[in-house]
DNA sequence: TCTGCACATTGACAGCGTCAAGTGGCTAGC
DNA sequence: GCTAGCCACTTGACGCTGTCAATGTGCAGA
């Protein structure tokens, strides 16, 4: 099936955003490239917020997706480090979309009831591993502290190495997997006995 | 000294970002409200672009000073918990700093060297700080990942309860500043034994 | 007094998202 | 077979933005 202009925008938004990032994204531009008039893309989502929730509506779910997927022979067998591998992962192949999805003036959940569900389904997943990890025996506090914990150092880690100065150094997908592996590591065992 | 205009439109601009985020941003407006013209703003920083480099340097001196200013009675003894304090700290407290620094799309580092130098800076305040903590016994490697893991996890924190899923969810300073402490200590002394 | 210079103004420009109205083609109902 | 209605899209206008270029204006030093 052909894609429709509606797919097409949203395709082309998040290859220009995992590109240059949101800020000089054009519609207009996009309507152009597609051979469609300037209001073509308004047709199918109202205004330029709704085109955001959209896309990242579609990321929550594409990472719901993969933080849930079943475990492959090349990850880690802990469930923190895997999950942390898998959040950072998902960031670097999906920036079009990661940019998105936690940007709260694009992205606004307060709208969309769809949107906020989606994003609570991916932090669901997170909160569903912690409690396998630290087994039954847990406390809801306990659970909390270390879902926010594991979530910070993801989230910390993904954005520095999209955005952030770490952007740069870490070159190779290599050095930036035994970069990730090392972090995980060292949040499992803590950073007072390294 | 009355604030020139030049600062004027700093403060005005990070006032701005602070409440709504860098998006909506016109310093038309600002200008407007400072009661000149249109282009009066554009003669002290060339473009839209220099302003927000302003911003980040501005942002990033201010980030350095707080981290390595001396221990307060109010703070937690040990270094990592301090630091991951003062950096959430930092950011909620300087929002409008905070959305800019750690925006590649509104703050080139590779556009200004001083920019980048600050930055740096900011940075090594952090290494200098985990090798304290480690001692002189720590290898190159184990300062590098811990300093990565720390600043991820304080990056993650801030980022996610500025404009992430958190941001509503905790309200109250106590109940943050409780937060961040337990997220340290979790982070201290490791996911794998809470 | 004249010359620069720093600061600011004015006016024009293209590009943007948005509103409102119009167009062409497809389809269901009589 | 005609017509009414809907759907995807176009067209044109609007006010907003940053940016370029030219123009004032007031104040320091020669």
């Amino acid at each position: 099936m052909a894609p429709t202009l509606k797919d097409k925008v949203i395709v082309a938004a998040v290859d220009y955003i995992a590109e240059f990032g949101p800020d000089g994204l054009s519609f207009r531009r996009i309507a152009a490239d597609a051979g469609v008039s300037h209001q073509a893309p308004y047709h199918h989502f109202g205004d330029r917020d709704a085109i955001f929730a959209e896309i990242g509506l579609q990321g929550f779910r594409k990472f719901t997706a993969e933080l849930t997927a079943p475990v492959r022979d090349d990850e880690a067998p802990e469930i923190a480090s895997r999950m942390l591998d898998r959040y950072v992962e998902f960031a670097l192949c999906n920036k079009g979309y990661f940019r998105v999805m936690f940007r709260s003036d694009l992205c606004h959940m307060s709208g969309s009831p769809e949107l906020r569900a989606a994003a609570d389904e991916a932090f669901g997943s997170l909160i569903t591993a912690v409690t396998e990890m630290l087994g039954e025996s847990a406390s809801v506090d306990d659970i909390g502290i270390t879902a926010t914990t594991m979530w910070s150092v993801a989230h910390g880690l993904a954005t520095l190495l999209i955005d952030g100065p770490l952007e740069n150094n870490i070159g190779a997908v290599a050095d930036r997997r035994a970069l990730v592996r090392a972090v995980a590591k060292r949040t499992m065992s803590g950073l007072a006995h390294p």
